[in-house]
DNA sequence: TTGTAGGCGTTATCAC
DNA sequence: GTGATAACGCCTACAA
């Protein structure tokens, strides 16, 4: 059926191991005999078994990346860029898709035992020492996108930048009461930026030598319905924030809900910042901070491939540089509280009683 | 370094055979031997070659899976369901995007060489006939998923039926004069759903009583601009439609803004429904028609292994059924035409409360 | 430069 | 039931 490195031996009148340097493109062929060896193989349109050359070489020629909730954007985009970085390469890209503690253990320990894949891409996920030392004991190639470990290759963002920046930003625009809406707290394996975000939020206000109160530090998951709750909260507590920092732009879409559904104005009342920017920023005019998400992938694949090339060397770190994009959800601080009732008629009452500004 | 199937057996003392046995786990081996051997293996921690039993059995143990414009969210969804029916079943895998023709063709004329997988899935792309041909004689078990051709294996959801839905929607609400913005026309290998959105549309007009004037057909790239721009063409003709059947929730949001950008107001002068559902449209309060495209996912799965496991069989067809999503760009038909003066002056307000689009 | 033979780790086909 | 042994298709010394 399928035609063999041994039947194009035959027909070229040569031998297997000649037609494997032809393959390999040795330099060491007589350019004579590789005419003759490429015309046997393209009359029996041969091509080489990935299977047998896998075997016989050991190198799967495929590296595995395992992302954490497939269905987050960000994710997305950065896993275009590492599909579009690896497809020049001749890696296949094995995708493994986790979503609850367990199957991300036993897919990475399972990943690990090396037969399977060349390295290992871990995207968003942080992995923990244990881990780490597991990962090294295996020798298994790795790098980590939009994830930390001072042991491991690793391409992140600035999110502390990321966070000054935006807060920055509403810092210049006059707001003093500036909430962070951050996502879940730190568990092992998993997200870290939201952290880091925060501290380049503290980082900021404290250069403007404010503080981010506990009260204006809200954090749960990534969900939009969740951060709709908590900005409502934010919102109906006395002194409410003027501006909100989220953590990502799905949260800053449960915020802007939340705002409408309270009737308070974005930005004439609210401020609000999100993360990301993904599609629908733009459709929202939505506020926020932009990171190359493709080309972290891009980044974090060509790293990888490195690695499996060339060994262990130093522990590479790129760090990807974020930026503010400015929109229409941000605008001055308001002088009065953003608490509202539905559009009340009684407009007189834009006084200062909850609407006095912190220092 | 790893231990092998041979290790095993001496150290069980017992021939590699019965190794082999035990690890797949065939009835015909003696519970005392298959203890023996089970406790050897754990003594060396022995894991069985992926890459050996691959060349050795002739199974990739790994699906291919093709997908154009990693970037549709509805992709990834669909991406998405795949991963989770595949993940159980010990299949690997390996995504494939493709952007350009040129690599369109490569890469599936590279997976249906057969070595490097053990079926084929190819999402939202419609193979020509001279392509089937080759998938045929290739004996690679494919199944298309949000794609068409009479001689695949297949999971295609009922647009006809969406289209009918949404214009009976509009129909009930009182509409007679009913637009449809499609997608681009059918290329090879490409999206053919919006033809067959647009058939639904006309169908249901048709048991109406009415027609689909080609002067309301119009259709451009997926893009929010173009659409944005065929609906302005639309609204300023004589004889305005007053309800448009979008092919995607990314068209309708580009005739959103054409609505706002010739102060049409929506719904009241003006019923717009999308496609897709997607994340923003909730938030955006569109009327739209959903899919369930993780299950399109888990099901195109499901049929691919079936096949693998059993042969070619029946041509299987299996079709999603769409719902109608009401949310509030729908209402009753205008008694008078939509077309309206350019916004009025307030052009600074951006308020997100009215649901506007940034520029 | 080229051919030959052994090996990669399993599975599968035999006899026993 | 079980143990040799030959594939599976390629790569890579080693020898020529």
């Amino acid at each position: 059926m399928h035609s063999t490195i041994r039947d194009v031996a035959r027909l070229a009148g040569v031998g297997t191991g000649t037609v494997s340097r032809v393959i390999n493109d040795s330099p060491k062929v007589h350019p004579g005999t590789r005419a003759g060896v490429l015309e046997a193989m393209a009359e029996l349109d041969f091509h080489p078994s990935a299977m047998a050359r896998r075997l016989s070489t050991g190198r799967t020629l495929s590296i595995g990346v395992v992302v954490p909730f497939m269905t987050r954007p960000s994710i997305i985009e950065r896993l275009r860029g590492i599909e579009g970085a690896l497809s020049t390469t001749g890696y296949d890209l094995v995708v493994f898709n986790v979503e609850t503690t367990e199957r991300r253990n036993s897919v990475v320990a399972d990943l690990l035992r090396g037969d399977r894949v060349d390295g290992l891409l871990l995207v968003g996920l942080s992995p923990t020492d244990t881990e780490v030392s597991a990962i090294e004991r295996s020798g298994l190639p790795t790098v980590l996108i939009d994830a930390y470990h001072r042991r491991l290759a690793r391409v992140v963002a600035n999110d502390v930048q990321g966070g000054q920046l935006a807060t920055r930003h509403l810092l210049e625009l006059g707001h003093r009461r500036i909430a962070f809406l951050g996502g879940l707290p730190r568990v092992a394996f998993t997200y870290s930026a939201s952290r880091l975000r925060e501290r380049g939020v503290r980082l900021a206000m404290r250069s403007a030598g404010l503080e981010l109160p506990s009260k204006y530090t809200v954090s749960g998951d990534h969900s939009r319905g969740r951060a709709r709750d908590l900005t409502s909260d934010l919102l109906h507590a006395p002194e409410p924030p003027t501006g909100i920092v989220c953590a990502s732009d799905t949260q800053a879409l449960g915020a802007l809900e939340a705002a409408r559904d309270s009737g308070v104005d974005v930005p004439r009342q609210l401020s609000i910042v999100g993360y990301d920017d993904l599609d629908f920023a733009t459709y929202l005019g939505l506020t926020t901070m932009r990171q190359p998400l493709f080309e972290s992938g891009v980044q974090g694949a060509g790293i990888l491939v490195e690695l499996i090339k060339s060994g262990p060397a130093v522990v590479r770190r790129e760090v990807i540089q974020v930026e503010l994009v400015r929109r229409s959800t941000t605008g001055p601080a308001p002088l009065v509280s953003p608490v509202g009732r539905p559009a009340s008629p009684s407009r007189g009452d834009t006084r200062m009683r909850s609407g006095r500004l912190d220092r």
